[in-house]
RNA sequence: GGGGCGGUGGCGGAAUUGGCAGACGCAGCGGACUUAAAAUCCGCCGGCCGUGAGGCCUUGUGGGUUCGACUCCCACCCGCCCUACCA
């Protein structure tokens, strides 16, 4: 049994020591080597809250530094870098609960992630680490903030935007849905305000098309494209009697004779012009109360239509006909231009607009003839399915595909009418109204107007303030700083004034992933040298939360830097992964208030940190969402002490080393090859089943007393290099027990033979008439013929076939053999 | 309403992508060791019938394609996630 140079596995001993060895020896840090091949293998990078890890976020870490050790072993130069997003409003809002300011709580916070994620063993270079707060990186946040400014992409503009009332600032419509914001405060807003924008929708077709080129899960590429929303559609001109017209934007010119409406945003400037005098005071009272209210309180009443008649009317461009003008909320102001022509027959809103105040609904598409709606014509729901045109003069008869082009060209050719292109997405809102973010690096002077900072006096420092919390006044805390606020403008050198408003968190990681590749380089964002060996990331893994936020906004920046010839690609991030959601045991999110949460640094107490990687590698599909189970986490736990224990009984009884083990060596050059696989393709479940399975098959053969084979002992050399991406301490410290030198880190990945790996006898079952009758030994080589004989000569077989003769057979060699059978025709 | 993902034992899951369904692990049951417990080791472990060999059923439901379907096609049921008045 274990033998005095054997300790029984103690994690608790043997975890310190070798993450020590591991950062005396740098063994993980990233060199620029020209000769080797380069991997970028990057985490999305966390903001360091205070309640540290919990095991849900090892989900991500863990299976990244499974991958980077991977490539390391197989000769990659890998940078698998780590560094904090702490610029933002979770960081500030920690700060202001806990009354300490966010820069301490900031270095805190992150001293004890970097603690955390050495524990559980990652192989993080830490000399690359990044902090979005610090001054050394967020300089060239506002670097990248005056390079857009310059091409046009930064803009001030007035408009309405979402406010949460919480956080006391403005938000960017990816940051809020259904009223509520992304930090989950409800009772969001519209309020009209004086922002910065990023203009995200000049890239609107780039950022669609460039998804082709990346290999990203498909969910995520639609829910991007779905969110840009593209559609082709047609811009019409209402004429008015106010003198110009109003445009409308349609995805359907052939209803243009359904019209029997018209519906203006509450927000669109010709409200008033077209506002008949008598109507004027209800068409305020609605334009007031629709806009102040709340998205909550528009989503409770989201069933019932409401609007108010103007007293205006416009005039069908092609009909002719005079229709009434609305305005009602369900307009949105910011899409197309404001107004849409309500055609109620062929379009559900519209439909229910009419329906909710008695207008006419007039069929101009006619359902297919078999449809019953035909008969009589009072629908009770909008028809938006295709159709023959009808009620509409000259176009009558026409398919409503073709009507599209007929009707676009009339109108085209009277001027009345052109094609567009519109988008759901909007432009980027950057400003917020906090102190905890980059300032914007921007002057407002009496004499030169917006003047933005000269890049050589960059960074725009962010002044300390000890009281830094929102003061209700919608302006931001940095504009009580007068030091900060009151400077000299950069062109005139006359008394200026600076922005106040600092940029969102999504600023910072829109571009931190290059700064990794030259965390300290001083000239500029990034060495271009450095920048060029490493990007684009090679793989990028994150929770998939981010699909419209982080993930759009990098690709944005990316193609802008392109366009200044920065960087001498389009797209960031190559392959990206989503890891499934890490649940509690009682399969809801981890959260302090639930008292569901799970931290590694209690696992690694009690079970070891190889354990803790092994068991979340094990749990379930990497993408997948499971549950944690703490009686799942000691099966890993009992996988490590078997193995400690197979070198321990081993080594201890050594021998000189002599047979083979022919059936030991083609099982193991297939795990090899199995192991291989699964790691590059991310099935780390089945990975590590794969390792279970050789390693109980190792004990298998120590038990039957067949541990003298070379075989053997090569097998126990490959099971230590094939665990060590998974179980890096354990590896470690059995290959330097097994008496090898360095650590198992440094050495190549095993290689197999793949006529080893591929078993020469086969054993396959038979099928009669669809069911499994017989397993039958046949070499691999075998033809059909052969595999027939041997078949046939069976009695598990032929007991089969009395009284029947073979119709057909299909022999798939190394599959399966199939035989169709009929009964004999003799009786006939 | 739109888009996406999923449904396999008591549980997490596996199935070389159309070829022996249930690998591997958890839980459970029985046994060995122990004064006892823990740990460890051995055996059993989808359901029904059968003493047994064995037989029949079984991957949400119903159909289809195929020698053969968890896998492909059609229809339906259920669950989760994202998005939402986008004209």
């Amino acid at each position: 049994m274990l033998g005095n140079r054997w300790q029984p596995y103690n994690p608790q001993i043997i975890e310190p020591k070798w993450q020590r060895y591991w950062d005396e020896n740098q063994l993980y840090a990233a060199r620029e080597d020209p000769d080797k091949p380069e991997f970028y293998c990057l985490d999305f990078f966390p903001y360091p809250s205070g309640e540290g890890l919990h095991v849900g976020h090892c989900r991500n870490y863990i299976p990244t530094d499974v991958t980077s050790r991977f490539k390391r072993m197989h000769g990659w130069e890998v940078l698998h870098p780590m560094g904090w997003d702490a610029f933002g409003e979770p960081t500030e809002q920690f700060a202001i609960t806990h009354g300490i300011h966010p820069r301490i709580t900031t270095d805190q916070n992150t001293a004890n992630f970097r603690r955390q994620m050495k524990l559980i063993g990652t192989s993080y270079d830490w000399n690359r680490e990044i902090d979005s707060s610090n001054p050394s990186f967020y300089r060239w946040t506002q670097w990248f903030f005056l390079l857009l400014y310059r091409r046009g992409l930064a803009y001030r503009d007035m408009s309405w935007q979402w406010w949460c009332p919480v956080c006391q600032t403005t938000l960017s419509s990816q940051e809020v849905s259904n009223g509520v914001c992304w930090r989950g405060h409800s009772g969001v807003t519209k309020r009209q305000v004086l922002s910065w924008f990023f203009r995200i929708t000049a890239y609107a077709d780039e950022l669609i098309t460039g998804l082709d080129q990346v290999q990203w899960p498909e969910p995520i590429k639609s829910i991007q494209r779905n969110w840009i929303g593209r559609s082709e559609g047609f811009e019409i001109d209402f004429p008015t009697e106010i003198g110009k017209p109003l445009p409308v934007f349609t995805t359907r010119p052939d209803t243009l004779y359904g019209a029997t409406f018209f519906v203006l945003a509450p927000e669109h400037p010709a409200v008033p012009e077209l506002t008949a005098p008598e109507q004027r005071a209800e068409v305020e009272r609605y334009v007031t109360q629709a806009v102040g209210r709340s998205e909550v309180e528009r989503m409770a009443e989201s069933r019932e239509k409401s609007g108010v008649f103007t007293g205006g009317y416009v005039t069908n461009p092609l009909s002719e006909e005079r229709i009434p003008v609305w305005v009602a909320d369900y307009v949105l102001p910011t899409y197309g231009t404001g107004a849409v022509m309500g055609v109620p027959a062929h379009d559900q809103r519209d439909f229910e607009f009419a329906d909710q105040f008695s207008l006419p609904v007039r069929v101009v598409i006619a359902p297919p003839v078999e449809s019953e709606q035909v008969e009589d014509l009072r629908l009770d729901a909008a028809f938006t399915g295709s159709g023959i045109m009808v009620n509409s003069g000259p176009f009558d008869g026409l398919p409503g595909e073709v009507g599209i082009e007929r009707i676009g060209e009339e109108l085209e050719a009277r001027g009345l009418g052109r094609k567009t292109v519109q988008y759901k997405m909007r432009d980027w809102l950057i400003s917020r109204q906090r102190y905890w973010g980059t300032p914007i690096p921007i002057v407002y002077c009496e004499k030169c107007g917006q003047v933005p900072v000269l890049e050589e006096q960059l960074p725009v420092l962010l002044p300390m303030m000890n009281d830094f919390a929102p003061d209700g006044s919608g302006r931001s805390p940095l504009a009580r700083v007068p030091e900060f606020v009151n400077t000299t403008c950069p062109e005139c050198a006359e008394p200026a004034r600076r922005e106040t408003d600092t940029l969102g968190g999504f600023a910072c990681s829109s571009w931190y992933y290059l700064r990794f590749t030259s965390p300290h380089y001083e000239a500029g964002p990034f060495e271009p040298q450095a920048m060029r060996y490493w990007m684009p990331v090679d793989l990028y893994v994150g929770g998939a939360e981010h699909a419209v936020l982080h993930l759009l906004y990098a690709r944005f920046w990316t193609k802008v830097m392109a366009d200044a010839e920065l960087v001498p690609f389009r797209e960031p991030f190559a392959r990206l992964m989503n890891q499934g959601q890490l649940l509690g045991p009682d399969g809801q999110r981890m959260s302090k208030s639930r008292g569901n949460v799970i931290t590694p640094d209690s696992m690694v107490a009690e079970y070891g940190a190889d354990a803790l990687r092994i068991y979340e590698l094990f749990m379930a599909p990497f993408e997948q969402d499971v549950s944690w189970s703490s009686e799942g986490i000691n099966g890993a736990r009992r996988f490590l002490n078997r193995i400690w224990n197979l070198y321990a009984e081993t080594f201890f009884e050594s021998s000189e080393a002599v047979d083979k083990d022919e059936e030991l060596e083609r099982l193991l050059h297939k795990t090899i090859r199995r192991v291989t696989e699964r790691i590059k393709s991310f099935r780390f479940n089945t990975m590590v089943s794969t390792l279970m399975e050789f390693s109980n098959h190792l004990l298998d053969v120590q038990r039957a007393g067949n541990w003298r084979s070379a075989t053997y002992h090569a097998a126990l050399e490959a099971l230590l290099l094939m665990l060590a991406p998974a179980a890096p301490y354990i590896a470690d410290e059995l290959w330097h027990l097994t008496g090898h030198g360095g650590s198992v880190h440094e050495q190549p990945w095993p290689t197999w033979d793949s006529d080893l790996a591929r078993d020469e006898v086969w054993e396959i079952p038979i099928q009669v008439d669809g069911k499994v009758r017989q397993v039958m030994e046949i070499p691999l080589d075998a033809n059909q013929v052969e595999a027939e004989e041997t078949a046939f000569a069976l009695s598990g077989v032929q007991q089969y076939l009395a009284g029947r003769e073979v119709a057909k057979s299909f022999y798939v060699p190394g599959k399966i053999l199939s035989i169709v059978t009929r009964s004999k025709v003799e009786d006939l």
